[in-house]
DNA sequence: CTCAGTGCAAAAGCTTTGCATAATA
DNA sequence: TATTATGCAAAGCTTTTGCACTGAG
């Protein structure tokens, strides 16, 4: 969980041609620790921990750049920030809490299904699928009775 | 599809003890007839065509109120804007083009069968779904070949 | 040594807010 | 007439950009 960790996924990654440098491999470090979904400011605070010099502009391009890459990927929680999180390797999606906020991941073909039921997917190259799904949570199902 | 449209919208909408103005019957209006998915400044544009002086924060605040009134909801197309469209009876998603921006809307209760097929939906309650997929759409498809 | 990447500060969106004025009920 | 809604202008946030400096290769 140290500091290597963000080192060796650099490695792995910028065979690219792209410099590794620290602030890349701290950043990508710190979405892959991150538990889901963090936005800019919220890694740019994390970062800062362990490089108080490094800037937001850094994060906002590194970000740009792991998503060109698909490194990482932008999601759409709520109406203003955009989250982060390395890109997973099976489709999975979000339901997201109305009342505490949580965010619980669930792995689904979701695109497959789509395309094989829906006659205005059929012909539609999907590429990319974000299912956001708003509601309550069992615990606060339960609390809001 | 005159102005006496949006009146009569109003009328229905605002028994809530609201005030009916000439700005929120034209905004409504425009929602409705636009054809999908307009973000608070196309909203804007097409209302100063025929009220010259409304001005944007009175779409904020309309938009805002619609949300909260639930006659209108906010879909997130790309990354920066927010769109709007009428709330629709039947659930419907939406496949945007990455090529040549159009969107294609379907209906399908994804989330009932998510409800039913995701162990995670299962005690949850599903108060909103919103689904985006972007891919390239039938004739892009063609053209990039 | 060179060029890509960074930090800093300033600019550029989009959205929100405060306050006086106008308009609805 | 009593409020609510609007317009205008200014402020607030998030994100982007320019430029000189730093550091990776």
């Amino acid at each position: 969980m140290g500091t290597e960790t963000g080192l060796q996924d650099s490695r792995s990654l910028y065979a690219a041609g792209l410099r590794v440098t620290s602030q890349r491999a701290l950043i990508l470090e710190i979405i892959r620790h991150g538990q889901g979904h963090l936005d800019a400011d919220e890694v740019y605070r994390r970062a800062r921990e362990k490089q108080p010099r490094l800037s937001l502009s850094t994060i906002y391009r590194t970000l740009e750049l792991f998503k060109k890459l698909g490194l990482v990927e932008e999601v759409h929680f709520d109406e203003t920030h955009h989250h982060y999180e390395v890109k997973p390797s099976a489709e999975h999606h979000h339901l997201v809490c109305l009342s505490c906020g949580r965010v619980i991941e669930f792995r689904y073909p979701l695109s497959r299904y789509v395309k094989r039921n829906v006659p205005e997917a059929k012909d539609f190259e999907i590429v990319d699928t974000e299912v956001r799904m708003t509601g309550y949570c069992p615990e606060c199902r339960q609390s809001r009775k």
